[in-house]
DNA sequence: AGCGCATTGATTGACGTACCTCAGATTCGG
DNA sequence: CCGAATCTGAGGTACGTCAATCAATGCGCT
């Protein structure tokens, strides 16, 4: 049971319950042979501090501020729902955020939001990072001011913050390229379409996806990626070109947003029965994708796990709380046609 | 601002303190067209109740009883230990967990432990069920004595139960069944080892499996399936029998527990690198066997997620909360050598 | 007018913790 | 042994909600 209270834990040490407030959120003014008993009451009784009514007396809250790229892109929608809902659930009532939308992948914009939070408004700040040294600096000067960042999607590791909520993006990278070689059963060219080489996660899914090809599927050539900057329409244009130009593509990693126009592409083609397809986030298109057999597999992030993972993360944080081990792994979610939620 | 508290609902809806939480406890003695000034109060404020209050008024707890049943397997440790996990952690700090352990594939003695389950001491038990009829009448019963019902990793979907906390396991049966068939590159024959047919899960993954085998790839044969009842002993030995008989086999699916087994088979064998094999559960074994190559791919369900999830939603039922779409799903997670955690 | 009844107000004491004040006790240096 | 500094106790208020009591109001009815 954990029905010990303040109370019991001043009978069981011998003292009152003033002193042992004083030793519980370490105040000064009590004998150090004092403070040890209070703890080995602690320990024998196996006290622990109602959260609830901790926070309840401390009148706590947890404004947080999330920085999302503004676009028009599925995911980051999906995003700012998560973060709408979770902000409207009642169990995290105590929770506070405040949206702020960015241009997207503008360091400079990015780095002057991080540079306005206000640090006794906040004490933790979500952001979608990119990865430049402008972004580094902010984030670790709002560190300085005391405020708790947390990267969610894309990371800036070695910044300051105090958590990535994401995926190993080269992990899914390698996975990818493991589905796309063992997928395609004879020899072939393998495309990439990138988003924009100033994502780091774009970076280091075309890294492992590269990587693992490479070593491992030396009968597969890669071809030089297109850069899409998450363009639909560029998308289309370009891989329709590439398409066009290499009639023995046989695989295809799709590593950014912009799904709409690959599929569109592979489509019009007439050859996405040959090309082994695999694409990033699981969206209504790709999932349709999936569906036609247009994508052979998606790799997902689950954006509403990793909104709620930050702000536990948080909350874990301030409360002075362990982490769960396990819970606040983003997992790396591989959907096919027959596992589809 | 989530700070509206019941004062100012009251001062807003012109009504006294004890009004207001007679509408907001549903307590009788209220006209209807007081009631209706109140909640348009609510409304017009935003008013949500302090939970982390309201529990500490009325002093709540969730008293959860958890059955699981007993054995060595890896998987059942580590449900175990991830309860253990739960019930330590402060941010928990009202859920009072007990656990009762029960043989495993027995469902008479699973429907005795249900039925001694006191109505009186726990709002909720979370149960592995075992599908036979008697445990679905003890569910029943269950819950007309007012206990909610949650199953764990095996579902008995006919019952009255409150939620299934377990991934979709037909879907992981056909998401197998699509990596056999898309990794093995010529025809062949594919074998299963499955544990037991009284468990649900098994009989679905199986099902699952077998019809994507037949419908989409003709060019493989299944054998019929090897019964071990999650017996590494015995999985082994069968196994070896079967891939003695049988030259050509190509594909393995095991489903159920036991995979020590089944890696040492394969291993003996010989032929590990010419079989395509993927398993259940991500253990230390299958993990290695993953990272050795002999297994080419391992489907999972998180465990801590599952326990997790089981929780929320009984304390979601208890506070008559609305649950977060997809925080519930429970996920088929699929593993490579190349995204392990 | 007087009765009972339904409705509402006013007030109070929990729940477990935080934080504050003031007074009393103990210790220590000189 | 005295004064000062340091420790400790006792008690209060607050956080937002729940739950209960008791008094007050207004209503219809006889």
């Amino acid at each position: 049971m954990g029905r010990v209270t303040v109370h019991q834990l001043a009978a069981e040490a011998g003292v009152s319950l003033a002193t042992v407030d004083r030793v519980l959120n370490r105040r000064s003014g009590v004998r150090p042979a004092t403070v040890e008993r209070v703890e080995a009451a602690i320990q024998r009784l196996d006290y622990r501090r109602d959260v609830a009514a901790a926070n309840l007396a401390k009148n706590r809250t947890y404004p947080i501020c999330f920085i999302v790229p503004e676009g028009p892109g599925e995911f980051i929608r999906a995003l700012e729902a998560e973060v709408r809902t979770i902000a409207a659930h009642p169990g995290s009532s105590r929770v506070e955020i405040e949206r702020v939308v960015v241009p997207a992948f503008d360091g400079t914009k990015l780095a002057e939001a991080l540079k306005v939070v206000d640090p006794d408004r906040f004490i933790a700040v979500v952001v979608v990072a990119t990865d430049a040294p402008k972004v580094r600096g902010a984030i670790n000067d709002l560190v300085d001011r005391g405020v708790d960042v947390v990267t969610l999607v894309s990371d800036v590791p070695t910044s300051r913050r105090l958590h990535f909520s994401g995926i190993d993006n080269t992990a899914a990278g390698r996975t990818a390229a493991t589905l796309v070689g063992r997928f395609m059963h004879r020899k072939g060219k393998v495309g990439i379409v990138a988003g924009s080489m100033l994502l780091r996660d774009h970076v280091e899914r075309r890294m492992g996806f590269e990587q693992v090809i490479r070593n491992e599927y030396p009968g597969l050539e890669l071809l030089p990626p297109i850069e899409a900057r998450d363009d639909a329409a560029l998308a289309e244009a370009e891989l329709s070109r590439l398409l066009d130009r290499h009639g023995d593509i046989g695989g295809l990693y799709s590593l950014g947003a912009g799904n709409r126009g690959v599929i569109a592409a592979l489509e019009k083609s007439g050859r996405r029965d040959h090309i082994v397809a695999v694409a990033h986030e699981l969206t209504e298109d790709s999932r349709q994708a999936l569906v036609s057999g247009t994508f052979d597999a998606v790799i997902n992030q689950d954006a509403g796990h990793e909104v709620r993972s930050a702000i536990r993360v948080i909350q874990a944080k301030a409360d002075g709380h362990p982490l769960i081990p396990g819970q606040e792994r983003i997992r790396i979610d591989v959907f096919f046609r027959d596992n589809l939620p």
